[in-house]
DNA sequence: CTCTCCCT
């Protein structure tokens, strides 16, 4: 050992840390960067155990140098004691064997016993992918049930209450300070209706000055677009030095100019989005500058879409972007957001964002989806879950009591999304390479073609015209191959299955083109509609799609109309009828799905009663009664029943608020198709009658007539539409009229009119006026209209 | 009118 490991901070406490974590046989080391955890603790532990020892990294980058750095440590190189297993390495040692989560994912689930393994240490657990969350459950569970001596040390930068949620309180732990040297943050906000590239280059500025010639400048930028017009805007602002970017699309030649930089190269920005947050690491890096954004994935159960965001960077992954300024000395952090700004702790862990259904799968593997017994530090949420198991199932993955099938154990075997899992075993002996090329492309390597936008048959032509350009996409499609048992020949991949594939591994991604400007507009079997920025064919089946604000096609094949018929052939007749106010009319069509494809009108009697019903139902709950065109006697018997509900009780239920609630129980069978409005007036009536019954209809009469009854057999609508039940009447029509009617008990108010329909007065107490308004009234009733009869008694 | 990032 020498002097540069004793120096560091973890170095001191290693006996501490072995001895806990053989005593207590579970620990969690929290060690930020720079303290020497990874190194150090599973040597240290490895000299107090006899078996060997798991160490797992979330990066395959960070497991190789995580193994090369211990088996230096002893003077070795990786292969004797520490051995390194990636999906590319695999080298076994005697001792240690460093692993990505993936590869320990795989090796728990095929032996659960874990035997000649005596401990496990998860590093980096922070970071919380899916893998090591469930690596964490399936090792606990494990644990608990037949390995109650092994050893489990969980290694995190940062450990907090509000990450774990108590999870693991009963743990315990050990803090061990890192030491890397300090960084000075600098919080510079926005200006006022500031560009961010304008504010990104103001700090830039800024950080060249303090700098003064010395080291490059990192900067934190979300994307692609911003990486872009920062640069542009540097270069317009009489920037003279070099301007690096740094993106994951960009292939390890392309990178390794700026991750080979010192400190004697001359001054540099280099522009970057997260890679240079964890995965690559830039030595000459005295300042950098944050934006304090991110874009990231997250997943929509609903559609099964990924919807790309750019959102505010976390408190944690701050910190870990600022302390890439003080790898070598001190240095600086410049951040565009004011000290005050709230910031999440955390990122959004992937157990909460992404698509559940590789979780799912494991689980039933492990055997615990049925019941979810599993504790994960975060649950995942019940929505994407229950979409996953929905999937699951849909391929036979797993049965209705979510247990696991062969074909699904197949599945996991092959290492790729289960949807394209399911794409390969379902396919004929002759398209199996065409769907393993597919699969490969479609779970991985599609980065290496930037952007795509494109017809993944062009892709694919490429591919096998230029195998020497593509050698890591023919080698995985040649250990794919020899997977599942067959030979691994690009001659044998036929383009004219590529559509036919893609549509059993995404059925729900069948588009068909809706219209077409600049770009072609889609509607999708999902039913929502997505652009293509392009040109397309009729048919496409898209597999990669993706929202935001609309939703946007990356890659697709073309379907020929023959496979699209043989699809309809299948398929259902479905009718479908369309409103114009209360007209409607009926269409038949056919679908893929939520998507239309034929659509023909019919006739309203081509479809059947209970579709006719429930489409009654649904128009009427959707638009109430009061849209209806309700005639006078509909519209008064709803006022009466409400009038008479508030007064007699056996009619309570029949307010016109209950009236209207109910509209579809007592209205929806009423309808009549050969109408013009589907609700013709009497329907309307009769079906209310109907729904207040005959006996209480008999008694609402008396109650509530619809008429009062006048001399000569001559009758008048009463108006019940105010609190007050009242009546317009000319002053002649109530000559003989001595007794003021009732209406539940209460007198009728009476509108007197003129003979002309002007109002006169008002009155409740008809004998009453005869006696004294009267009398004022027919003198000035005989002067303007002599010629009717103004009788002096008007009681006879 | 787009193009965070890992992993079996």
């Amino acid at each position: 050992m020498n002097d540069e490991v004793r120096n560091l901070p973890v170095y001191p406490r290693l006996d501490e840390i072995c001895s806990r974590l053989l005593e207590e046989s579970n620990l969690i080391l929290q060690a930020s960067a720079g303290a020497g955890k990874t190194s150090l603790v599973p040597l240290a532990i490895s000299e107090k155990i006899s078996g060997k020892i798991i160490v797992t990294q979330p990066r395959r980058l960070a497991a190789r140098s995580c193994a090369e750095r211990i088996a230096s440590l002893i003077g070795e190189k990786p292969g004797g004691r520490v051995g390194l297993i990636t999906r590319y390495d695999k080298i076994r040692g005697e001792k240690i064997e460093v692993v990505t989560d993936g590869v320990f994912l795989r090796m728990i689930q095929s032996d659960p016993s874990l035997s000649g393994i005596d401990a496990v240490i998860l590093d980096e657990f922070h970071e919380r992918s899916i893998s090591s969350d469930l690596s964490l459950a399936f090792l606990i569970d494990a644990k608990s049930l037949i390995r109650n001596d092994l050893k489990i040390l969980i290694m995190s930068a940062t450990l907090s209450a509000d990450s774990f949620n108590g999870y693991l309180s009963d743990w315990p732990s050990v803090n061990v300070e890192g030491r890397s040297f300090p960084v000075s943050l600098k919080y510079m906000p926005p200006q006022k209706n500031e560009y961010l590239e304008d504010g990104i280059c103001r700090l830039i500025s800024l950080a060249l000055r303090d700098l003064d010639g010395e080291g490059d400048v990192l900067v934190f930028l979300p994307g692609l677009k911003e990486m872009k017009r920062t640069e542009e805007k540097l270069r317009s602002g009489n920037f003279k030095g070099e301007i690096f970017l740094l993106h994951g699309s960009m292939s390890p030649s392309e990178q390794s100019a700026v991750v080979r930089r010192t400190m004697n190269d001359k001054q540099a920005v280099i522009l970057s989005t997260n890679v240079a947050e964890t995965s690559i690491t830039i030595n000459s890096v005295r300042a950098v500058v944050d934006s304090g954004l991110v874009r990231k994935l997250r997943y929509d159960p609903q559609s099964g879409m990924n919807h790309r965001i750019t959102i505010e960077s976390s408190a944690s992954s701050s910190t870990q972007r600022s302390g890439r300024a003080g790898r070598v000395a001190p240095g600086i952090a410049y951040r565009y957001w004011d000290e005050k700004d709230y910031r999440m702790p955390h990122d959004v862990s992937e157990i909460l964002c992404s698509d559940l259904s590789g979780f799912a799968l494991e689980n039933a593997l492990w055997g615990s989806l049925s019941d979810m017994s599993l504790n994960f530090p975060e649950n995942p949420p019940v929505s994407a879950l229950s979409e996953a198991v929905t999937l699951l199932r849909g391929l036979g993955f797993i049965t209705d009591d979510d247990t696991i099938t062969e074909s699904g154990k197949f599945a996991v075997s092959l290492s790729v999304h289960p949807r394209l899992a399911s794409m390969i075993v379902n396919s004929e002996e002759r398209e199996k390479q065409t769907a393993v090329l597919l699969a490969v492309l479609l779970n991985d390597d599609l980065r290496s073609f930037g952007n795509l936008s494109s017809d993944i048959d062009i892709i694919i032509e490429d591919i096998i015209k230029n195998k020497n350009k593509y050698s890591r996409i023919v080698s995985e499609f040649e250990k794919l191959c020899e997977r599942i048992g067959i030979k691994g020949e690009l001659s044998k991949v036929v383009i004219a299955f590529i559509s036919k594939l893609l549509i059993s591994a995404y059925p729900d991604r069948i588009g068909r083109k809706i219209r077409s400007d600049k770009n072609t507009h889609y509607i999708l079997s999902l039913g929502k509609q997505a652009v293509l920025y392009s040109s397309g064919p009729q048919y496409i089946v898209a597999p990669l799609t993706e929202t935001s604000g609309g939703n946007r096609i990356l890659l697709f094949s073309e379907i020929k109309k023959e496979l699209i018929d043989g699809f309809l052939r299948g398929a259902p007749l479905i009718y479908e009828i369309r409103w114009s106010g209360w007209q409607c009319s009926a269409f038949r069509k056919k679908m893929i799905g939520m998507m239309p494809v034929e659509e023909y009108p019919c006739a309203l009697s081509d479809v059947d009663y209970l579709t006719l019903k429930k489409e009654a139902y649904r128009k009427l709950k959707k638009e109430g009664l009061n849209s209806l065109p309700l005639g006078d006697d509909s519209r008064q018997l709803i006022e009466r029943l409400d009038y008479v509900s508030g007064r007699v009780e056996e009619f309570s239920d029949f307010s016109s608020e209950k009236i209207k609630t109910t509209v579809c129980e007592w209205l929806a069978d009423y309808a009549d198709f050969k109408s013009n409005s589907i609700f013709p007036q009497e329907n309307i009536n009769s079906a209310l009658s109907a729904h207040v019954g005959y006996e209480l209809m008999k008694r609402l009469d008396k109650y509530a007539p619809e008429f009062i009854s006048l001399k000569e057999g001559k009758r008048k609508r009463i108006d019940y539409s105010s609190a007050k039940a009242s009546v317009s009447l000319r002053i002649q029509e109530l000559f003989g009229v001595n007794e003021n009617p009732l209406v539940c008990g209460e007198p009728l108010v009476m509108n007197l009119l003129s003979p002309a329909g002007r109002p006169v007065q008002v009155t409740s107490d008809i004998k009453n006026f005869w006696k004294n308004s009267y009398i004022e009234v027919r003198k000035e009733m005989k002067g303007r209209y002599p010629k009717h009869n103004w009788p002096e008694d008007p009681s006879l």
